[in-house]
DNA sequence: CGGTCAGCTGTAACCGGTTACATGAACCGC
DNA sequence: GCGGTTCATGTAACCGGTTACAGCTGACCG
């Protein structure tokens, strides 16, 4: 475990120097620099990380606060924001709060103590400390996916409204009618924002929404699976249904299965969020893709920028495309 | 941003006391600890990450090394992992290679720096200079899933030749004698040991093992979906195919589906690791699961318990689990 | 009642880079 | 040829906890 003195006694230079040589700084003569680097290499010389942190006052470390990184989409948003902060010799801590509260507190206490040179966080905003904690933190913070209500940060996000509006078109330009959406938790941004998207499609096919065929405050696989039992089970159930998010759809796949219903004949599904074994689910699944991993390099571009010193950080709005596959179809009574 | 140096003042203590009082130490009086407790709060004093690094010459933040984040079953360690590690206040830094050397060569210097205080891997073996980068880095290694060759060090994995040798049976219990395996590259031990329990099988049903059914070599969708191809264009092509991984098999479903075929009828499929999606594919994928949550848990165990200053650790083999769903079938023509 | 020891707290060096400032040399122009 | 620059490098303080060691106090013992 060399150090920086061992370093500069070997290249008979001062430490100050030694640093300069591996930043590779202007002011550092060539033939130093080829003796600096020539001790360092001899030395196996790999600068303390903790060291660096400690005197510049800053880490190189990005933080990454998901709900849960098992989740694909989430995957797929440290895997862009990872790669972003790799370009810039930046390491990324996910951490994924698996809705434990615990964890979220232990994750407030790695804000503040430095680990991160900035953080960017989906929350569920369950919990409300957490949420105010990260107002107070060292470094800057980005938001990624929803805002919480009262955080004010620069957001990587999707346009929820115009393209669900767009995809939940479809349904009617099919002919259904009866079109159903199994939304989130009322208090989500995305939630909102989707759903408004939805009241719109209904609106441009000229037909009053039918309130009746949404079903709010659903999320995972189980309320998917619930909020799609219901819809099922009522007098005249929906001949269409669109899907808040990807775990959401899988419920809600599970329950049509379960009730002996085939897809698109009997239901349609529209899913949001892509999957990547939807083009293999029987039929396979027409689904709005978000493009997580940009949303991830997004999101880490934002933090870079900011510990840079850039302020007043806009709002990153990425496009999202709509997957055609087999899940919809024209309904069966037309 | 208050330090401990503030946070003494405020209590009238010194800094090492200070320091003590906040470990829970027990040379502290409680009178003395609650004054400083009380301070700490006062000043929302959070103990600076790096400074506590550098002085205590190790960090508090464990590494996960993986080919993909993406991939559901790195995902699962990487979620166990953190559980465990957060359990300890250890961070757990996630880093996928993406099959990209240059990122695996960053890796590399993190592993020197001292950002971790143990790293955990999975690593394709296919960078020489990364896999001996391993051996020679501050703090303990341990290996998920599979050990490259020549790697010393303690490994998670699960016993895969058993269940291999268990589920590949059913097949020839169904009837099958025509069964094929996609197999992974030839200088993976999980590879080696998943061929070894499928050509068991072979011999638990008393009959010699087709070579001509196993296909060297395959990772990733394309490799699925080459392989599979080329099985099915035999001019005997196998009733029966047990894929050496989840990307493989996504990758063969396809080439099955795109040659027009349906399983079980036409060939029954089995696939090495479990997915969220496989009871909804149609027909539902019959899969070996491995525990991969428990699999991380494992790994941050092992490198927590080194760093505690265990030494002598032995591997950790865990059970997988046949899940029986609809893709395997009796043969056509028995 | 002095000595010893244990128990609690303080002092200050230390971890290993970074960087503001100092230094010294070379070079410039007048 | 001398003050003023510029440029390359050195010096040493500093980041903020940690910890070895020292110091002080009070109790207990002979």
């Amino acid at each position: 475990m060399a150090g920086i003195r061992d370093v500069a006694r070997l290249a008979g230079v001062s430490t100050a120097t030694v640093t300069r040589a591996l930043r590779d700084e202007a002011s550092v003569t060539a033939e130093t620099k080829a003796k600096v680097l020539a001790a360092a290499a001899r030395l196996d010389y790999v600068p303390s990380a903790a060291a660096r942190a400690l005197s510049q006052g800053r880490s190189s470390v990005l933080g990454l606060f998901v709900p849960d990184i098992v989740n694909p989409f989430y995957a797929s948003v440290a895997q862009g924001m990872a790669d972003r902060a790799a370009e810039e010799r930046y390491q990324l801590v996910i951490a994924g709060s698996h809705l434990n509260p615990e964890r979220e507190r232990q994750m407030v206490t790695s804000l503040h103590d430095g680990t991160f040179a900035g953080l960017a966080a989906t929350t569920l905003g369950t919990d409300e400390s957490f949420r105010s904690a990260l107002t107070g933190q060292r470094g800057p913070l980005v938001l990624v996916d929803r805002r919480p209500r009262g955080l004010h940060a620069p957001l990587v996000r999707t346009d929820n409204r115009k393209v669900t509006r767009d995809a939940v078109g479809e349904f009617f330009r099919l002919g259904h009618t009866k079109v159903a959406m199994i939304s989130g938790p009322r208090d989500f941004d995305t939630a909102c924002q989707r759903l408004s998207g939805f009241r719109l499609a209904y609106r441009d096919a000229g037909l009053p929404v039918r309130e009746e065929y949404i079903s709010h405050g659903h999320l995972g696989e189980d309320g998917g699976h619930r909020a799609m039992t219901q819809l099922l089970a009522m007098p005249e159930p929906p001949t269409a249904v669109f899907c808040f998010n990807n775990l959401v759809t899988v419920g809600a796949l599970m329950a049509i299965r379960a009730a002996g219903l085939k897809i698109p004949t009997d239901v349609s599904l529209l899913a949001f969020d892509d999957m990547s074994l939807f083009p293999l689910v029987e039929p396979p699944i027409t689904a709005i893709a978000q493009p997580a991993y940009e949303m991830g390099r997004a999101a880490a571009e934002l933090l870079l920028r900011r510990i840079a010193g850039e302020t007043d950080l806009a709002d990153i709005v990425l496009p999202a495309t709509l997957i055609t596959r087999e899940s919809l179809g024209p309904p069966l009574s037309v």
